[in-house]
DNA sequence: CCAGATCGTTACGGACCCGTATCATTATCC
DNA sequence: GGATAATGATACGGGTCCGTAACGATCTGG
């Protein structure tokens, strides 16, 4: 059973998520961001560098610099894979999965509100 | 009757709509300017830099910025009210409503695949 | 072993955005 | 009128990010 959302519905969830995320003053992620930290979590593991990149298709360095500024943030790690050196394995913080967590509920909390037709 | 949305079924939409956003290269927008963007098309005009600097909690730097590279997109554009000088008011463009109306659809699609309980 | 491929990172010049403070312009109110 | 307030834009020093190109480190295959 598909879930249904019309199009005005749709951008009123969108908005009040994002307004819920700029006020809370937590970080002003960009698209890109969100896209990789989201797929970090919900997707199995092992993430690469160069798998992100090309889910995401785009360069390798705009992975690079987005796993800094998450790393900075706290939302994601980077590890050696020990059996190839060559590959960085991204992984997942306790910080992370409560940002991810939360941008959940905020979802839900504001589809409720929005009400279905 | 609310719209319900499970958690896990949230983060699959958010994640599925970000991917898209990136990949169809669309401008890599920030959650601030999606909440300002978002703001100008849903609610009723006028819009102000300082309303939505009060709306967002932001302050007003941060909306004139976001109105510049907006306005450069072509997403948005800006006024002079005549009324009252001081003022500027932001207006919406037919591709800053094409591209709403495309966020839209994207949420909706993917809402439909990923289907309810 | 060693040339070649593959991995993630870094260098570069340029653009954008940050927060704070200040600015010019315009309106208001006595 | 003139002081005051309010609006949006700008200056500043600093950080982040861009795309392209190059880089060192590591694996692979003959």
């Amino acid at each position: 059973m598909p879930l249904e959302i019309k199009p005005s519905q749709a951008l009123k969830l969108w908005r009040q998520v994002h307004l819920d995320l700029v006020r809370d003053h937590d970080a002003d992620l960009s698209a890109r961001q969100t896209a990789i930290l989201l797929t970090v979590y919900l997707e199995l593991p092992p993430h690469t560098v160069r798998g992100l990149a090309r889910q995401l298709g785009v360069t390798k360095p705009v992975i690079t610099r987005a796993l800094d500024t998450l790393g900075k943030l706290g939302l994601l790690t980077r590890k050696r894979d020990e059996a190839d050196r060559r590959n960085v394995v991204i992984q997942r913080t306790v910080a992370g999965a409560l940002a991810v967590e939360r941008l959940a509920d905020l979802v839900t909390e504001h589809a409720k509100e929005i009400g279905g037709s």
